[in-house]
Parts: structure tokens; sequence; C-alpha cells
DNA sequence: CGCGTTTGACCGGCGC
DNA sequence: GCGCCGGTCAAACGCG
């Protein structure tokens, strides 16, 4: 992988251990308020430093203002609260690392994808960052040089800078889009999220019999792509990466599927509201998911976001009544259809 | 015919 | 400089 070190953490819960630990982690409350419980059923009780220093995501978001910052954060809660080396060796990814770029300090625009499938459990977002995910069942996070030299520049249309013909200038990095990837249990590679989604290449993955895929949104210049591989480790498991942020509604809302999916928000809402959208997204549905019984629904399973998504620099704790005002952008009738539409 | 997929070639970054 | 590797391009192809 070029350009790109890595933080590795691994778990080496039994997967379905893991997935049921993270649902619980991932409490709706606990969510924005509390720190994450180090309880019996927690994902990181056997985690070191899991204590009072753990910061809340309310304190993760509250802890972010500029581009160091988030780069401070972007180790935390994960990379710098937990001892890197006690998760080293593990076996399962429990926790991702977000990395970030300059695109903290571009215009937020643009709406996370959505799903209009009642019991998928993807979710996504634009609005963190996360390099690569190995698929030996390594995070990996961006180096931390490339990725403050990154955030030092004015964010750019990353992709566009490498056109052919189109060389950047001297000493000019490549930009990247904000990353998220989660992993999905389920049997189909490529997840229903609500966008069209063209497929542009495939590459072997070293070390994996799976390739991996890369995706664009066929939304005219809409700049998202997301890469799709299946864990080698645990081939029932799809690594998902979103990168970029949509600029327009979902096709599905579109054509008013609202039966499927709620009228999605604005495309210009802020960065962190597509990305709370997302969290909860990941979150409502892993949850949703795990009161219910696997087989229940072949093709998608539980979903774990690999990485926290970065706030905006002007990121604020999202309250209850945050949450009510995402309700009211329908946001959460758009990220969780299943549970909204649920008889 | 339009749209999406496949697939080999190519580019650029990075490590040695 | 060279090779590896991730990522992208684009022509060919398939499908409805």
């Amino acid at each position: 992988m070029s350009g790109e070190k890595g933080e590795i953490y691994h778990h080496d819960h039994p997967q379905h251990h893991l997935f049921r630990d993270y649902n619980e982690f991932y409490d709706l409350a606990s969510l924005f308020s509390q720190r994450p419980t180090a309880g019996a059923n927690s994902f990181l009780h056997d985690l070191p430093s899991i204590d009072a220093s753990f910061p809340t995501f309310a304190e993760y978001f509250n802890s972010t203002s500029e581009h160091d910052t988030i780069y401070r954060s972007v180790d935390a809660p994960f990379a710098s609260n937990v001892k890197k080396e006690a998760l080293h060796g593990m076996d399962r990814v429990t926790s991702g690392v977000i990395s970030n770029n300059s695109s903290v300090s571009r215009a937020d625009s643009g709406t996370g994808p959505t799903t209009p499938n009642s019991s998928m459990s993807s979710s996504s977002t634009e609005a963190a960052a996360m390099d690569d995910c190995k698929i030996d069942g390594m995070v990996k996070q961006e180096g931390d040089e490339e990725v403050k030299q990154e955030a030092k520049t004015k964010f750019e249309e990353g992709d566009k800078a490498k056109k052919l013909n189109k060389p950047r200038s001297k000493g000019e990095k490549r930009q990247r889009q904000p990353r998220f990837a989660f992993m999905t249990k389920s049997e189909v590679d490529h997840l229903e999220d609500g966008y069209r989604w063209r497929k542009y290449g495939q590459k072997a993955v070293k070390n994996s019999p799976y390739p991996r895929s890369y995706y664009r949104c066929t939304t005219q210049k809409c700049p998202v792509k997301k890469r799709v591989e299946r864990s080698y480790q645990d081939p029932t498991v799809v690594i998902t990466t979103y990168e970029g942020k949509h600029t327009h509604q979902t096709p599905a809302t579109l054509r008013g599927s609202t039966h499927l999916l709620a009228p999605a928000p604005p495309p210009n809402l802020p960065l962190h509201v597509g990305f709370h959208r997302d969290l909860l997204m990941s979150h409502l549905v892993s949850s949703s998911m795990a009161t219910a019984p696997m087989d229940t629904n072949p093709s998608y399973g539980m979903t774990m976001p690999m990485s926290l998504p970065l706030p905006p620099p002007a990121q604020r704790m999202v309250s209850r009544s945050d949450q009510n005002q995402l309700t009211d952008y329908g946001l959460l009738q758009d990220i969780v259809p299943s549970l909204i539409n649920q008889p």
C-alpha cells in the first residue's frame, strides 16, 4: 500500500461475540453522552486503558476544532486511549482508526448513503477517513506525515489531481476524500445503500483470495467512491469503505420510494449531520440486527463501523435535541427505515 | 442503444 | 533506479 502507514488493531473475540459486544458498546445513549462501559459485555472489556480518560463521543467531537486537533483526535479514542500493543495479536478487527485529510476544511455538503433496504445492515458515511482495511485483518491508518501534510493543503478533488495528463504540481500529494469503512456480515459483496454505483475496477488483494472492487457513484459530478472487499479471515464479513461525500440525494429518494426511504436531507447538510446519521445508521441497524436472528436475513448482517468519523471543525455535541433535529430532517427514517417502517 | 461490468494496462507513491 | 502495490482508466463486452 502506497503512502499509508497503519496502526493495527486486532481483536480475538469470537466473531459473534464481537459483533454483539459492539452493538452494546454503541448503545444509542452511550453513543453520544456516556463513556463506553468496560463491563463484561463490552468488546472493550479486556482492553486496557478504558477508563475515565476515555472520551465520550461528545468529548471526542468537541475536542476537534482544527486540523491538528483533528489529527490528534484521529488517534482517539482507540488509538490513544487504548494501548495499541494490547491490540496487536488480535485476529479480528473491532475498531478502526480514523485518519483525515484536508477535506475537513471544505464546505460540507452532500448526504450520506441511505438504505432503502428494510433489513440491510449497510451503513455509510462520508465524514470520516480511514485508510485501508488490510485483508489480513488489519486496519491501517494513513501515515501521520502524509495526513498532516494533506491537512495543510487546501482541499481539492483528490482524484482530479491524479488524472492522467494532469500531473500534480511538485510536492503536491494526492488529496483524499474523508473515508469511512465498516464491516458487514453479509453474503453479498455489494450492499445496497440507496445510491447507484458503477464498478470501475477490481484488483486482487494481496494475501487474499477475494478481490477488491472499486465503485463510483453514477450521479454526475458526484465524487463518492467506495471499495468493497471481503475479509479473507472471515469470508462472511464484507469490508466497505466509502470515500467522499454525495452531492445529491439518493436516487431512491428521488424516485419517491418513500415506503422504503424517507426523504433524504438536503445535500448541503453539514458534514457532521451526515456523519451522525451514518453512525446512527450503523449503530441502529446493528442494534436491530442484534435482536434478530441472523438467518432471518441471509443477505445482510450486522454492521460495525471500522472507524469513528471525524466531525467538522465546528463539530458540536449531538444532544437529544439534536437527534430530534435529525429526525426533523427525516434522517432517522432515512438511515433506519427498517426501524421506522417496521410494523 | 444505454448502462454497467470486466479486465489488462497504466500511473504514482513508497520502500529497498 | 527498480519493483511492488493500490488505485484508476478505458476498451471490450454483456445484458435488458
